[in-house]
DNA sequence: CTCAAACGATAACGATCGTTTCATTTTAGG
DNA sequence: CCTAAAATGAAACGATCGTTATCGTTTGAG
């Protein structure tokens, strides 16, 4: 990869990628219009990564530090166990509200954007995935104890969920509402069976 | 559009579509693959439809009259209002068990597709989501009276979220645990808060 | 100051995609 | 069977996009 860039400009590619990245998405942003966001060159583009996959994993590499940044902050907040588990949805709404319109997530329009992702590119979503995972399980482990990995699933349904309906249309659901669900759930942590009623 | 176009040709088009638009998505969908599955040329697609967009609008619309009456079927299935209100779940595995391997949700990865989508294709996104909502609505009156609304809604965040994590690598989640969370707030219609306890 | 490394501006390439055209062939109803 | 409408097949168009190449200019460390 590219060793003879400077970190001004890396971080000028990285900085104009997150922005288009998370208001427009991966697979419609033109490599011309993230140049000239940045202020830079094909060729320099080009030094520096081998690809624009592989500028649209660097970016996405430094939106998932933020994230669990963002998210270990909130959970310092919080004040009891209880409090720790449910940061995920203030970390979610500090996110929605940062300056660069976020359209809904970086990490799930990616892969929505392609059929299979590229290697590169799926790993970062793994990533995103799988932190998220360990995280929710990790806190949700002093609540419900046994049970954690099924209230991480299930919390993972819910954030899931939140970021899916700023893709519809119409009155935007009350912010309010998935957190309300996590608390009911949180207050039953027993009550999640694995399959309850499926058909067939 | 396309008066003279005989019913056969619009089926085999609609077929190919749909098939696509499910498995690959809308806008990574070339024209000469639908072309090439419908076996048809490309003459004939646009005498019949005035774009490509035209056709996917035609293609959705389709299919959310599948996906009504397959939830129509699944809540004539039930026994009870609190089986009523769930079905929108099996009908969810059963959409999800069709012989053409659906990726997530043909409407919202369709949304998630473009930056704003055509106004063709907007207004089938907006069917999908409107329907959706009211007869959630509906559904829940029995059950959860003056809450019907905002339990609608957080059934719609939970039914979101089902849809979304089908986007997420690793191993999938049960596919019971969003029915076991719609199942628990459906027998606490009355705690769900606009907004409890958001940060700021 | 010097000089090599990094960058900017521009153009061009090959590929892909949506769409149109046109001559030929097939279909279906009277 | 006949004829008008519909479909085919192939080719080509303009536009867009990712990527590479060229060349003159700027930066920054020794």
């Amino acid at each position: 990869m590219g060793v003879g860039t400077r970190e001004s400009t890396r971080t000028k590619l990285l900085d104009a990628t997150d922005e288009l990245l998370f208001s427009v998405g991966a697979t419609h942003t033109p490599v011309d219009q993230i140049l000239e966001r940045a202020g830079v060159s094909p060729a320099t583009l080009y030094r520096a990564y081998d690809s624009k996959e592989a500028l649209i994993a660097a970016a996405l590499d430094r939106r998932h530090g933020a994230w669990l940044q963002a998210w270990d902050e909130a959970v310092a907040r919080a004040a009891d166990e209880r409090g720790r588990l449910l940061a995920v949805f203030d970390a979610l709404e500090e996110f929605r509200r940062r300056p660069d319109g976020a359209r809904w997530c970086a990490f799930l329009g990616t892969a929505a954007g392609y059929v299979d992702p590229p290697p590169v590119l799926a790993a970062a979503i793994r990533q995103d995935s799988d932190s998220m995972r360990e995280r929710l399980r990790h806190l949700a482990e002093p609540l419900a104890g046994p049970h954690a990995v099924r209230l991480a699933d299930a919390l993972m349904v819910i954030v899931s969920g939140q970021l899916a309906m700023r893709l519809r249309p119409g009155r935007p659901v009350a912010s309010g509402t998935a957190r309300a669900v996590a608390e009911l759930l949180v207050d039953h942590p027993d009550s999640i069976r694995p399959s309850s009623g499926v058909i067939s």
